[in-house]
DNA sequence: AATTCGTATTGGACACCGTACAGTAGTGGT
DNA sequence: ACCACTACTGTACGGTGTCCAATACGAATT
């Protein structure tokens, strides 16, 4: 059933996920459906974390632990971009927390820890690699009818600017003071 | 119009603005609203930007304008988690393009440039700090229930989260450089 | 002052949505 | 053979966004 579901939001985007397609693609009636499912929601909620599973995670004994969180985090920009309509629903959920996000984030804090980020600092390390992560793969994840008088990025334009950020970030997050301009509104 | 439905998402959600709610709260029948915006969706658009004219603008002489930068992302921050319902559309939106968010747009560049970011950075910076605020907006704007088992954490916490994570990007984005390790997946 | 005209509004309807309730097929354990 | 249980069905309710044709109304023109 999630399979089906998943299918049906590759090939038809998320509006097309309906308790009534996704029936009758599983050739059943709609209600059937939620002797397997609470809600729609939870359903949606399954997705999410289930999309995550195909994040390629850095050897465990990599070398650079910060080469390592640059390499987790863009394999899953690209992994969320497969599934662009659902990125918005990560941030509103703060970011899935089925077993897979639960993965991950032990994979980063691990990384994080190696790279000498130490504990109070390391937890808002980690949400902020999340936020960031998840909140470009939102960003870029509606962009195809070129406006025409702005600039449009291309896709390729938007991975860089992913990467570069990401390099900011953790340059920031090494050197761990912030930038000598903090003022709170 | 706008108005109103800004009340109606205000006082009782976004779920709570439907056509028929923000009609009859202006004693009209659902249908009228179309004469004055195209759908929903356009509604939902308008009110995005509508939100974005109570951020507070750093002085354009500010000294030090990475401060500048940052007050003015932190007051994005407070001024969206005004209207937590509507965050997650900036992002699956791209961030809203009427005149408020191009204004906003406007400053920050400016800022930028007188940090001495040069522009092909500038303008990939200038998108960083968009997505991370919007992004950490949208990843705060729930989380009322503490579930109890993990450290759910306080909107005080979040935003020193979002302060401490601010700061670490501007650190970066002055820097100039990517960290030692930058490996695109 | 009478008439025209465009825009705001209305009543009614359509197609679709998520989901609840009660009842039925089929399957495993005793 | 019976029973409990799960997956499923038919039906239906209340709600949604939005379209269509017809109307009210206020400003501009004659």
């Amino acid at each position: 059933m999630l399979g089906a579901a998943r299918e049906l939001v590759t090939e038809r985007g998320l509006a097309a996920l309906t308790m009534r397609t996704l029936a009758s693609r599983l050739d059943v009636a709609p209600n059937a459906l939620y002797s397997h499912v609470a809600n729609k929601t939870a359903l949606i909620d399954y997705l999410l974390d289930d999309v995550l599973a195909d994040v390629e995670v850095p050897a465990a004994d990599i070398d650079d632990p910060v080469a390592g969180l640059h390499q987790l985090m863009a394999s899953t920009y690209t992994v969320l971009l497969t599934h662009p309509d659902l990125v918005p629903h990560y941030l509103s959920c703060q970011g899935a927390h089925g077993p897979n996000a639960h993965r991950l984030g032990d994979i980063t804090t691990a990384l994080l820890r190696r790279a000498d980020v130490s504990e109070p600092a390391a937890s808002e390390a980690l949400r902020v690699l999340i936020v960031y992560t998840i909140g470009f793969a939102a960003f870029t994840s509606r962009l195809p009818p070129g406006t025409g008088t702005e600039h449009q990025p291309s896709a390729a334009e938007m991975l860089d600017n992913f990467n570069h950020g990401l390099g900011w970030l953790l340059t920031g997050i090494q050197q761990g003071r912030p930038a000598p301009g903090q003022a709170p509104a």
